[in-house]
DNA sequence: CATTGACCAAAACGACTAAATTGGTCATCA
DNA sequence: TGATGACCAATTTAGTCGTTTTGGTCAATG
């Protein structure tokens, strides 16, 4: 395991208990178990290798995605892409924290003009365009709108991550809320006939691949030395 | 308007838009035009109004929902069920940070041992009761696991209200959202079959109203003098 | 020459205090 | 007698200043 993924490995633990300010660059290379200075040499600041943390993290929850799709039998519906999204997020608590933009865990970061939402923020296509393209493809009815739909889906997502701190009474298994939530919006959004998941499962991987190349491209450019 | 009513909705404006600690009580008075000496006739503390003001909006909300639904013409179906739902919370700025459990609204406040959602947040029976009642008369589909079903729909509202500040994208129109998430979860959950919705309708009305008996019982409770 | 950790300026923290505000009361007023 | 606002104790704020900690550097090292 190289320098700069023990950094990164010890990072994701700390980050999301202590937070950005209170996880120093010494706890950091303390648990890596890494000099200070070698730390400069992995990234180019404190800043730098959280980026590239979030960036890594976002990566890995696509790649993780495209991986666990190309074993789904049903890969290419709806319902398979809701599992995996969320299956993916419950997984991992960096997406969980990105995702709720975590006050706690970003602490002043957010403030910085230059923060890690403005500069990686675009790029990336939108959902609602995702459920378009699906949408041509068969694997979303023709008569839903697409901005409205993809509009609920990030309210979900959101949802997702928050309930349970809002939440007093128990959530049930996450497994079968997964199963339930990925049921419903194949009802709510999926064809009435069957179709040949085929194209929408290619269609879906490519945009997966497409999703991962962009990051792998960010992460080149926000690494490396200081 | 009585003076109750002058502090209530002046309080309604200043807590949302300030927060319980910035809010002071004098700012409250004088907002109403009314003497501190007058405040204190009407509420037994702060926390007193406070508590009032979030009883109140409950039973607001839970009136104008139920209201709506008397002239429904799908009233009863989980798609109308949704659409007054949400209308509602999108009127109620009170009822969204009420909802959210927010943090700079609530301060301090919720840091209280007897904080207002410790002590009335019992008594209201829960979503997946409601759900179960429902699937009863044939609104919900007798496949749909409704304690699931029910922690979705809570994941829903908490993303409704939470979305926005964590989105970069501008969220279509409201109303076009309600409606397409009404008609996703009426897909959703719904019968495959049309059925009567006299029975459920009435068993809503029924809910709405117990929710509302209860909700002025507290108010009973909470408001009068010190 | 890759790696280290003692070192540095800058920023954050913490203990302290004086001044200002707060929620709440009650003698007074109309 | 219902309503008022000047008033009070208690808390919060804002300011100060010495101490500690921080992100980041670089001469020394193996």
């Amino acid at each position: 395991m190289t320098r700069a993924d023990r950094l990164l490995r010890a990072a994701s633990d700390l980050f999301v208990r202590l937070g950005y300010e209170k996880t120093t660059v010494s706890d950091l290379t303390r648990a890596a178990g890494v000099s200070k200075g070698a730390f400069y040499l992995a990234f180019p600041s404190k800043d730098g290798l959280f980026e590239a943390l979030l960036l890594r993290e976002m990566r890995d929850y696509l790649a993780a995605a495209r991986e666990a799709l190309a074993v789904h039998p049903r890969a290419g519906s709806i319902g398979a892409l809701y599992e995996v999204a969320l299956r993916g997020l419950e997984a991992s608590p960096v997406m969980a924290v990105l995702l709720r933009r975590d006050r706690d865990v970003f602490g002043r970061y957010l403030r910085q003009p230059d923060n890690f939402f403005r500069k990686f923020g675009a790029g990336h296509q939108s959902r609602g365009e995702v459920l378009a393209q699906l949408q041509a493809v068969g694997v979303v009815r023709p008569d839903v709108d697409v901005d409205v739909a993809a509009h609920v889906m990030n309210l979900i997502s959101v949802g997702w991550v928050t309930v349970d701190e809002v939440l007093d009474t128990p959530a049930p298994p996450a497994e079968e809320v997964i199963a339930g939530l990925a049921a419903m919006m194949e009802r709510a959004l999926g064809p009435t006939q069957p179709v040949d998941l085929a194209p929408a499962r290619a269609l879906v991987d490519r945009m997966y691949a497409e999703g991962i190349a962009g990051l792998n491209a960010m992460l080149a450019q926000a690494e490396g030395g200081p």
